[in-house]
DNA sequence: CTTTAACCCACTATGTCAATAGGTAAAAGC
DNA sequence: GCTTTTACCTATTGACATAGTGGGTTAAAG
């Protein structure tokens, strides 16, 4: 299950998407128009920034800003950078300690066939692809 | 993230099938086979038989048995049931109170494509398709 | 030097997960 | 009937994650 960490990351970037015209656009805005706490997004948006998805700007006038265009970010590197993994179950996540029925385990093809398809379906989407009217 | 509850269902679900003769499979055996504490098997187990996705058979002789033949299951029914949802996010769970935002929220076709899909691929797949050899 | 905004660190309530513990009821074999 | 085997039942618990809140300090602009 995706978190509200994923689900509002998706949505500060949409905003930043729409309100961003060449300024950088105030966290207490975004979190005014989307209805969340501006303290909990500061956390969403630190990671935001530590994964160089937006940056910061500080001081009068300030506020975020996308790094690149909507078009090139993918739904799920910003999920994926949220939650952590995007792995529907445990043993499929990159630091999972070594399972030892990995061989022999009738289940893991079909995790492992899950998350492929999740992978691909996120990745395929672009975050202009959610953007309303154009 | 599916839990241990929905993949350990699944695989004693594929363990009866296996090792079911016409003769119930006591629990015990599943645990020992399986490298699962047979006390959190009951707790699991016991969701299944009010699933009426297995039956249990007290006394002597007694065990667990399959009501349907492998290829009448779904895994799609079988982890649904322990997990309580497959829906990715909050809002589209069924017992999910009204969203305020549900009219106008621009990722929710996003999630929704995303449900269908993990949907309609945990139930194309039936038990047998897991179960090895045949 | 005031205002605005990002940035930083700590804390906490609540809930879920993954079990464990200690029984009672039911059925079969002897 | 009595013993064994098994399902079935109720309660509890430790650890961890989630979803926030609170109270600041630094940075930049006017």
């Amino acid at each position: 299950m995706i978190s509200t960490k994923g689900r509002y990351a998706l949505r500060v970037m949409i905003d930043l998407a729409e309100n961003e015209h060449g300024q950088p656009v105030p966290l207490k805005d975004v979190a005014e128009r989307q209805g969340i706490s501006k303290k909990y997004l500061e956390i969403i948006v630190k990671e935001l920034v530590e994964g160089k998805l937006v940056k910061g700007a500080s001081g009068k006038g300030g506020g975020y800003m996308l790094l690149r265009k909507p078009e090139e970010y993918t739904v799920g590197e910003i999920v994926e950078r949220m939650e952590g993994t995007l792995a529907p179950v445990a043993c499929l996540q990159k630091d999972a300690e070594e399972c030892p029925r990995y061989a022999s385990c009738v289940t893991l093809p079909l995790w492992q066939e899950m998350d492929q398809l999740v992978h691909d379906f996120l990745f395929s989407k672009k975050l202009s692809d959610l953007l309303p009217r154009l």
